[in-house]
DNA sequence: CTGAATTACTACTCGCTGTAGTAGATGGGC
DNA sequence: GCCCATCTACTACAGCGAGTAGTAATTCAG
């Protein structure tokens, strides 16, 4: 969605929004590690053809998001980021999108500590934590 | 984004990214209001066709982000949302594809913390504010 | 060297968006 | 009542991303 194509030349970053098999695929691989395209087939089952997963996981390499090497005849596909470390990509992308001359609208905060909150009420605790911790930083400059 | 289009028969909903002249209209509208086609094409000039603003308005009121209502023989459209209320929809949305079993990840946490507290400081205390009425909020319940 | 496995290249479809033309409807002035 | 100007509805088309997959070329192993 989302997202992302909003601007014209813009270089297209890992951000960029996956498609639904693209997404699939990365949590596969966020769960398994590195991984050839044959294993990963037989995981995903027949459903798809064995192509297709290759194509996808291609893709998913040329938009930066896997690295692969040869191992043997195949190549081993590895994520290139940690699940957290994309997540916070996505994080600063979404935001960049709904800054509004650079700062986020109140609604957007107020719909954030919602969703954390409702998620698990820790949360609140660990986000409070890391704003007292984010404002220390501040005060102490490097 | 390229959220978006991620699940097969998701009910496409008012979050469903933008493209680039969609997003830009819509930005025009909340600036300015109700307002009909012809007003528009002349504010946006004529680098582009009356029908290609018509088309994406009506694009817009498909997706359920403009209302419209006949005013003589023209159509005059009015955002749906404020500006807020749909920031506020499109983070909730955003979450929701972050989560993971239901929680926000630490990255998700502390990369948005990062941007608020780079957008304005003050903002932080804004966000403290919002945790700590939240968590009354949830000690007093309704 | 030959065959099975693996990759690279290519292709096609579909949905979304930018972009716009044209035909049809409609309302206001004469 | 009729005609023109205006506005909308319908249709169209190109380009791109993604899902999906076939085929040709390559390469390793026996």
């Amino acid at each position: 969605m989302m997202w992302s194509r909003r601007q014209n030349g813009a270089p297209k970053s890992a951000v960029d929004q996956l498609g639904s098999l693209e997404s699939e695929l990365m949590e596969r691989m966020w769960n398994r590690g590195e991984i050839n395209v044959r294993d990963l087939h037989s995981e995903v089952g027949s459903r798809l053809a064995y192509t297709t997963i290759m194509t996808t996981l291609d893709r998913l390499y040329k938009k930066g998001l896997l690295n692969r090497r040869k191992v043997g005849r195949a190549y081993h596909y590895v994520p290139r980021f940690t699940q957290e470390e994309y997540q916070g990509q996505l994080t600063e992308h979404f935001m960049g999108m709904v800054l509004h001359d650079g700062k986020p609208s109140n609604s957007v905060l107020s719909c954030f500590v919602d969703v954390v909150s409702e998620a698990d009420h820790q949360m609140l605790d660990k986000l409070e934590q890391l704003v007292k911790a984010k404002r220390r930083a501040l005060r102490r400059p490097e």
